[in-house]
DNA sequence: TTGCTTACTTACTAGTAAGTAAGTATTTTG
DNA sequence: CAAAATACTTACTTACTAGTAAGTAAGCAA
């Protein structure tokens, strides 16, 4: 775990999330850090191997998270997770597939199949709790919870990308509205 | 309307949706169009430019769609805006929005006013369609129309999203769910 | 037919991208 | 204490980027 290396994978993260994986280069993180782009390339030898460790990353804490959320009701899990993506919005953050589903096709296998296990993850997690939820009656809903759980993905996903061109009040207005929906 | 500025426009279009705007370059429009980078030039001299006439293009096209559908009951107009985003999933584009969101920051501020004006016209029409479809009882949800718009908008930009990484299905579930609730 | 405009090409610049080979100082290990 | 691994730097390459300056061929306009 040395320091470096953390501190270019966080960097990378807020870079991805701020201006395209596409639109940052090995400068853009060895300069801050007051290292040579060398430096970077020996951490991470391509740049494909800084994504891959972006995005595992990400799911590290997604999981970290969710564990800790397990033993509450799952309404409030689900609000947890509105909060997760609400900092980020306040931060200038989108999220990581927000940011990478787009730019999917000029990325190598790898890191392409990285992005589908950290989507899976988060659908898996988020059907169990709307299931749960229903069974519980702490949540309501029509249809299967997975499709209704790609339906919040996607809301939590893009209304932090129309946060960035509408105004940050974008994503409560859409996000309140989603959690109502679902709690009554 | 010369023949070469409509062909870098449309293609400068599918790039940005399959690839996104910063992974193409001249040399991705003349290449195939048989010209050479300084062509492009000539007719965008700069690549913002040339993206100002991509969003432009696409709000001419909304425009025109939405026209035509102005006379059908509100929940067939919503069919249809649905129907524009499902062909462009099956094309294997994400939706101007999707794409450009992610890379806001690093375009120029000219292009960041036009963006916003398509996000405006595109939440300004749906909020009317759902407004006046409540009205008309032909479409059923809580809440403010405008707050809903956002909620339908970002379902849509964000299923092309999911779609790229889960598959084409994704679109599919997500969209029906969505035409569903609005409609009982 | 002279002159202007349109739509390019040719040939280039300056800057930046990812990536690498070889060397060095510091720490760790047998 | 010597060897080897760690974490870099220095210095470089190759490839590509957006963008430009100058020239040209074809068409139209007075």
């Amino acid at each position: 775990m040395t320091l470096m290396k953390d501190k270019i994978v966080s960097l990378a993260d807020k870079l991805i999330r701020v201006k395209g994986f596409n639109a940052f280069s090995y400068k853009d993180i060895a300069d801050p850090l007051s290292v040579k782009n060398a430096a970077v390339h020996y951490h991470f030898p391509s740049k494909a191997d800084l994504g891959i460790a972006v995005v595992m990353g990400e799911m590290q804490r997604f999981q970290h998270n969710t564990r800790l959320w397990r033993q509450l009701p799952e309404d409030e899990q689900l609000a947890h997770l509105f909060d997760v993506f609400r900092r980020h919005c306040h931060a200038g953050n989108v999220c990581l597939m927000g940011s990478l589903a787009p730019d999917y096709e000029t990325l190598t296998p790898p890191m392409q199949e990285k992005i589908n296990e950290m989507a899976e993850a988060i659908v898996e997690w988020v059907t169990a709790v709307l299931e749960n939820g229903r069974k519980n009656k702490r949540l309501h809903f029509k249809g299967a919870a997975g499709d209704r759980a790609l339906l919040v993905i996607s809301n939590l996903q893009s209304s932090l990308l129309l946060a960035r061109v509408m105004g940050t009040d974008t994503f409560d207005r859409i996000s309140r509205q989603l959690l109502e929906d679902l709690r009554s």
